[in-house]
RNA sequence: GGGCGGUUAGCUCAGUGGUAGAGCACCGGCUUUACACGCCGGCUGUCACAGGUUCGAAUCCUGUACCGCCCACCA
């Protein structure tokens, strides 16, 4: 009598959030400082308020929810913090966007107006977010909920800025910056993405002043020679040795501009002269500063030009570019113009050409903090996973310029300075002042700061920081990070830098790098391929469980994930396999039945078998994610789970279970033991189905383990992590079994060979046995006869040949299978010759090494006597074999 | 220009010194009472190329080619 009738497939959509909440309900993801045991902490990587999450969300959530959930099932005080990023210039465009749509711009509503709208927009983003990760499943601690514009989190990015500020670590000048002439903002230079143009080189002609000739220079933006103070040649060219200290006359604007010398120009390039304007280029704005050339700036901060560019002023950057290059040609200055691939700096958010201009901005001195984040890398105290990524860290520490942190938006972290109308001074103050020393009226900065200021700050301005709470003193430093490999320089490197700085520790102990989602053909994901996938309809469709196992089985590490729909589907089935063995098992229980406990070693091979293996994959499954084989884990669980406990050990166990007395108790309480392990085992991965049924699994009261706060229901998601079991582990049974398995599939092999229908019964006769391989035989024979159809079993030292019999060699063990009427002799001798031809060139491959008294001298003992052991069996095999294809020839 | 990664079955990928693997796809057969999102069986490979080290190389070393990513102030 069945105890549940359930769907054959698994309904995720009724069950999934239903979890969720109990979850939720009790606390289950709430770290307890009190708890006395090991903690063990994470932060998320806050996700933008600008939207929806994506694909590659969902991976980096998935991975250290599987590490959460394992690491709380065995037994820590796991803390996983979440929170989301205020995201300051990439959601400040997406309300500007949404304005645009309506008409209006920032400016037409105002700071204050439009502030309260972002406002709006980040919490219903907000909400959005936090919908999908719960389902998703992750299992973080919503009572630390934090986002960076939050009270306390804007009080430490205060802290912070005040501290650099007042150690000189932060400045502020006028330099020349990357900025956004459409957002109308400087950038930091990550922020500046180069993409290569087909551009062109244009060479003009400056002609001498007082004296014959001229100087030809190459540029690729001929506007900006409006704002040229210099041409530069290299001191050691020839060509120009002559020229250097005469003067030129600028074309177009008639100025005259001084020859200079500076070794930064490479002779081999275009003309060997340039063209230096030091309010326009970054090169020129050092150069500049060596020769003491005066800045003229041409190009304002909207991409216009200036009044400076004369009869060019108010024109468009671009139109400039045009109007100058027609000017020149009329002039007759223009020499050539040639085809030119170069690489142009963008805007990483609204993919405009970035201009640089000369612009007060703040700065934070990068070498002072960047020193001790390498060393904390380089002696070990973070960890990179894959360890290579740490070499890309390296790269890019050593080569960083100052940071650039100021930006002229609306939403973000006001910076905390105030200037004083009546006398010069800036105060820089965590708390507002009142006025400044003088008696001045002050007016703070307009300027917000860079989004990544914050969130450089996240691991412990989360927990509380600059106040010293207990969050902070247990659970900083964290853990463990697990981010994207997009953000190591962004977020990565600063949070290094910021936390050795002010957390007084490295803000993690490992950091897990992630791959990119891609495609099933390895193509990155964007809106205009239209191969984007959306998480939450994917989950619709198939269920957060599948869509983890997929992520999870794919997460090789280093490697980009090409995530197909045959894996989706796969990952899908695999779900639903577990729900329908399940099934099984939850129908071979009776009502009212106890669950019995599992004998020290029972008699039954297959439970011997299962045993052992359920306590090897538990090692397996706890070492993999040890070391972040994510894909190891899954993979091991996938072939368990369908190809040993389904196939194998299920079928192998049915007769048992549905017989009567001590072999059903028997069955039942191993058939439950394999079953509640191999659920908890994959519980990290796919939390779902797995509480879905585990809760529906009788429990023996001294096995409980899904201790939950307060006392209430068992929850799978607090059972006990299993691990191996020394008492279990049993080579011999894992011996026996695979020879059972291997004379069934021989047989059903010949089965589906031979066209033999189940329904028909045949007898098989076993030749040569070893009393050990007899015996396992004898003992199986039962499975062969229900698994395989052998409906008579006999052993014979020798069996007379017969042509309508079926040989196949099996070890040191010959099968015959009776066929009379059935069997073809032409193509049973093309079956033999094929396996003949195989024995016949492993062996001689196997021979060949022996024949070498080098590989008997210096390989492995054992792996000499291995081959000899092999090729001993192969000959065997193969005078068998050919003895067979004598008699089918005759 | 610099750095990093990749090249293994039709596709997507595991496999770090000892007889080449998985999933999907494909072929054949199954109304076997957990599952057709299933069961049983099967086919599929110059492990990019060229050298080297080694008794032995997909695996270690050197070089080449191609693909991808990141960084970059040669106008």
């Amino acid at each position: 009598m069945p105890k549940v009738e359930l769907s054959t497939t698994f309904a995720h959509r009724d069950v999934d959030s239903k979890w969720y909440a109990f979850w939720d309900s009790i606390g289950a993801f709430r770290a307890d400082p009190t708890s006395g045991r090991p903690p063990f902490t994470m932060v998320l990587p806050p996700p933008n308020v600008t939207g929806r999450l994506h694909i590659g969300h969902a991976l980096n959530q998935t991975l250290p929810d599987i590490i959460a959930r394992w690491r709380r099932m065995k037994g820590d005080d796991v803390l996983w913090l979440p929170g989301t990023d205020h995201a300051g210039i990439a959601t400040q465009n997406v309300v500007e966007a949404q304005l645009a749509k309506e008409g209006k711009s920032r400016h037409d509503i105002g700071r204050e107006a439009f502030e309260a709208r972002v406002w709006d927009w980040a919490r219903e983003s907000k909400g959005t977010i936090i919908g999908q990760m719960r389902t998703l499943g992750s299992s973080v601690d919503w009572s630390r909920e934090r986002f960076t514009l939050d009270d306390d989190l804007s009080r430490a990015v205060r802290r912070v800025f005040v501290t650099l500020y007042r150690e000189g670590l932060i400045y502020r000048g006028k330099y020349i910056v990357n900025w956004c002439p459409r957002c109308r903002t400087a950038l930091s230079d990550l922020e500046v993405v180069h993409r290569e143009t087909h551009g062109k080189l244009y060479h003009v002609r400056y002609p001498l002043v007082g004296r014959e000739g001229s100087i030809t220079v190459a540029t690729t933006r001929p506007e900006t020679m409006l704002g040229d103070t210099a041409v530069a040649v290299h001191a050691d060219d020839e060509r120009y040795r002559d020229a250097v200290g005469s003067r030129l006359r600028l074309p177009l604007l008639g100025r005259e501009l001084p020859v200079v010398a500076d070794d930064f120009v490479d002779p081999e390039f275009g003309t060997g002269a340039v063209k230096v304007t030091p309010a326009h280029d970054p090169n020129d704005f050092e150069m500049g500063k060596r020769h003491d050339l005066p800045q003229v700036a041409v190009i304002d901060e909207d991409g216009r030009m200036t009044e400076a560019a004369g009869p060019f002023a108010g024109l468009d950057r671009w139109k400039a570019r045009a109007a100058v290059v027609q000017a020149l040609e009329r002039e007759g200055a223009l020499e050539k113009v040639e085809d030119h691939r170069h690489a142009v700096g963008h805007c990483q958010r609204c993919r405009t050409v970035v201009e640089p201009l000369v612009s007060t901005q703040w700065f934070v001195k990068i070498a002072p903090l960047a020193e001790p984040a390498i060393d904390a890398v380089r002696d070990k105290r973070i960890r990179f996973v894959p360890e290579h990524w740490a070499k890309t860290y390296f790269e890019w520490m050593t080569n960083i310029h100052d940071w650039c942190i100021s930006r002229q938006l609306w939403w973000g972290h006001r910076i905390p300075a105030w200037y004083c109308d009546a006398c010069d001074r800036i105060l820089v103050e965590e708390e507002t002042p009142d006025r400044c020393a003088c008696g001045g009226a002050l007016r703070q900065e307009t300027d917000v700061l860079d989004t990544w200021f914050s969130s450089g700050l996240w691991p412990f301005s989360t927990m509380g920081w600059p106040t010293p709470t207990a969050d902070l003193e247990r659970y900083y430093p964290t853990t463990l990070m697990i981010t994207g490999l997009d953000i190591i320089f962004f977020w990565v490197a600063r949070m290094i830098m910021l936390g050795l700085k002010f957390g007084g520790d490295v803000p993690f102990r490992t950091v897990y790098i992630t791959s990119l989602v891609r495609d099933e053909h390895g193509q990155k994901m964007s809106k205009s391929k239209g191969n984007v996938v959306n998480p939450l309809e994917l989950m619709d469709e198939i269920g957060a469980d599948a869509l983890r196992f997929a992520l999870t089985a794919l997460a090789s590490p280093g490697m980009d994930i090409a995530l197909s729909e045959g894996r989706l589907r796969g990952s899908r089935q695999f779900v639903n396999k577990i729900w329908n063995a399940s099934r099984f098992v939850l129908m071979q229980l009776r009502d009212d039945e106890p669950r019995p406990e599992v004998p020290e070693r029972p008699a039954e091979l297959a439970h011997r078998w299962i045993l052992h293996r359920i306590s090897q994959l538990s090692a397996e499954v706890g070492d993999a994610l040890d070391t972040f084989r994510f894909d190891v884990a899954a993979d091991r669980l996938y072939h368990f789970f369908w190809h040993e406990y389904a196939d194998w050990y299920i079928e192998l166990v049915k007769p048992h279970v549905q017989a009567e007395g001590p072999a059903r108790e028997t069955a039942v309480a191993v058939l439950l033991e394999v079953h509640d392990r191999v659920l908890r085992l994959l519980h990290p991965i796919i939390p779902f189905v797995t509480e879905e049924v585990w809760q529906q699994l009788p429990r023996r009261p001294e096995l409980e383990t899904g201790r939950t706060p307060g006392g209430q229901r068992q929850t799978i998601t607090l059972a006990t992590f299993p691990t191996s079991v020394p008492a279990w582990l049993d080579e011999g049974a894992a011996a026996d079994m695979a020879a059972v398995q291997a004379m069934i599939t021989a047989i059903r092999t010949i089965r589906a060979e031979w066209g033999v229908p189940r329904s028909r019964p045949i007898t098989v006769i076993l030749e040569g046995a070893s009393d050990l391989a007899r015996s396992r035989f004898e003992t199986a024979r039962d499975d062969l006869t229900r698994l395989a159809g052998v409906a008579q079993l006999e052993f014979q030292d020798q069996v007379a040949r017969d042509p309508e019999t079926v040989v196949r060699v099996l070890g040191d063990v010959r099968l015959h299978v009776p066929l009379a009427g059935i069997v073809d002799r032409r193509a049973e001798a093309a079956r033999i010759e094929k396996a003949l031809a195989k024995v016949v060139k492993q062996q001689a491959a196997d021979a060949a090494k022996l024949a070498n008294p080098k590989f008997r001298a210096r390989a492995a003992a054992d792996v000499v006597a291995e081959t000899e052991a092999r090729v001993t069996g192969l000959a065997q095999q193969r005078q068998a074999l050919e003895e067979l294809l004598e008699e089918l020839s005759r």
